[in-house]
DNA sequence: ATGAAAGCGCTAACAA
DNA sequence: TTGTTAGCGCTTTCAT
């Protein structure tokens, strides 16, 4: 039982709860070295480990942060994670990571349970727009929050995103530089705003190239491998493209194994591009060219947005320009 | 700011904050029906949620756990949350995720970081030992943790383990039972157990059926796919095996570029057999064949024993039995 | 069946 | 330079 206390730090240095507590918040101007140092020793000695939810119950705030994401079996997530963990480390704050499942049902319950946490605030990321009760949770006790990789109506809210437009025309510009004409493009579920604009990109700069994409081109992907591979097969089978633009890197596996059964061989007869950039495709054989998503560094700036938001109340929107990863899956037509 | 807290229920409700807390939880036995549905009707019309820190100030209980993963991004790990995360939210538990990174450092802080945000319990995974300053955190205070796939001396810890040897075993088993008699094994790095366990059943296998396994056919890896693919390079190009063992999935994605690169087959002239079955070796061409530990069910259970420790304070030690998992990468040997 | 009051570990006026 | 005190939002005896 027993836990230390600040009062028995007290007792112990012969001081009032209110000097330890000063040393504990570095409040120290004006208290004499001696009585700093003193408490110092007393806590090093006896191991003393503050209570913050006490702390927080004062101040209102808990230094806790939370993070919901939809998925965090999907490689693309992991990687926001430590970004938005090593941002609120260094600013002293912790990360409870939630993990929705994608199921809105879920993300209304930690968006509920992060509050009774008493967070000071939330970075939600979730394919799906903000449900009813989300989107009331968030409101409604005006707790602080940050949107990744999706907007929302009004303004006073602060969000990152993507260009996904200029991902989907850098995807676009690879392929009709390297000559390709008979190009495919796999999108994401229809309703996925980031796998429009993605496939808007890629059209813009098809037809700026003179390039015609083929309404029957246009393939219905779900983001997930399997789905990818069934409908690349089939695809692939009975049409002739000498290149496919995947709108995320998991379909992009799913369309090598469609080739690879088939017997199409990439890059020599298929080029393929992804998007993402998640690691698993520099294990892919060839490896794989993809849109990247500077991951890691939005997760970090979403959190640096938040915890201004939460310090300053500022509300910012920053938009990340996708790269384009050349790797091995594409290259120049062949005219033979 | 105005937050809404038992006072304000309890004045609109007209009763005393004792009779909202009782109903708060649910300590209704001999409360009147009517005074409960009261109480509930102004919360539910004022949207109040209870605070969680200040419940936790006087009962001792955060309700809240700890889990530390070495890597995140290793896709090993995002499963084992999963896991972890489903039983503690069905045990009403929320879990703090940090990610140490494989820094001894990081970890002694977030064990220091936990204890100060007063979570209930600490599930502790990380590939190395424990560090003398991180085994004091745990054992100060007497915080219940269990630790994940990693021993420790003493006998009142709880701890959930795959037979790494069984898997080394099977592993083995399966490559003679196809034939192969020259073989080769990549191995994790030095120092850690889990690899030289895996190794040891390998050898295992291999000598219960006349095997014979050359000093100079164990690889030295570390468990990363670069290292992996470098080393096999050399070794393919310089040797002649039917098969190899790597010790985990990584590695054996190092290990097809290797081979691909060097013209080999797989599985025709060479079979690959690698160890924790993650998710992306289905991206894989062949797929992999591989020994699957259960990581969901692990970090289930690691959860389920964690809160066990907290609510009964028992302690136990679960192993866990790996699978073969037989998918494309090997197969018979051919004699030709 | 319900309420008053003490107290969890801490911070922050205010006093001295 | 240091201490006294009230109070954060809740639970929990103990009364009533």
């Amino acid at each position: 039982m027993g836990k230390l206390t600040i009062k028995d730090i007290a007792r112990e240095a012969g001081v009032s709860i209110t000097t330890v507590s000063r040393v504990l918040n570095k409040k120290e101007e004006g208290m004499s070295q001696e009585t700093r140092e003193k408490v110092l020793r007393v806590m090093e000695e006896l191991n003393y480990q503050p209570n913050k939810l006490a702390r927080g119950l004062v101040t209102k705030r808990s230094n806790m942060l939370g993070l919901i994401v939809p998925n965090i079996s999907n490689p693309f997530f992991p990687e926001l994670c430590r970004g938005a963990e090593d941002e609120a480390n260094k600013r002293q704050y912790s990360l409870i990571i939630c993990n929705s499942d994608d199921q809105t049902q879920k993300e209304e319950n930690y968006l509920r349970l992060l509050k009774e946490q008493q967070v000071d605030g939330i970075l939600l990321s979730s394919k799906d727009r903000l449900s009813k009760t989300s989107k009331n949770q968030l409101q409604s006790g005006k707790i602080p929050y940050v949107l990744f990789d999706r907007g929302e109506e009004g303004n006073n809210y602060s969000g990152v995103f993507l260009d996904n437009e200029k991902g989907g025309y850098l995807a676009g510009k690879h392929l009709t530089d390297l000559g390709h004409t008979k190009i495919a493009c796999m999108t994401g579920p229809q309703d996925i705003r980031n796998s429009q604009q993605r496939l808007l990109g890629f059209q813009q700069a098809l037809m700026e190239n003179s390039v015609n994409l083929l309404g029957s081109f246009i393939l219905d992907g779900d983001f997930q491998m399997d789905t990818a591979y069934r409908v690349a097969k089939d695809f692939l089978q009975n049409n002739n493209v000498t290149a496919i633009f995947a709108c995320n890197d998991l379909m992009a596996c799913g369309i090598y194994r469609a080739a690879h059964e088939i017997g199409i061989q990439i890059p020599e007869q298929l080029s393929i591009i992804g998007f993402d950039d998640i690691p698993l495709v520099t294990a892919l054989i060839p490896k794989l060219t993809t849109i990247r998503q500077g991951t890691y560094e939005m997760g970090r700036k979403a959190i640096e947005l938040l915890i201004n938001k939460i310090e300053n109340n500022s509300s910012e929107e920053v938009v990340f320009e996708p790269t384009l990863i050349v790797r091995e899956s594409t290259e120049q037509i062949r005219r033979d």
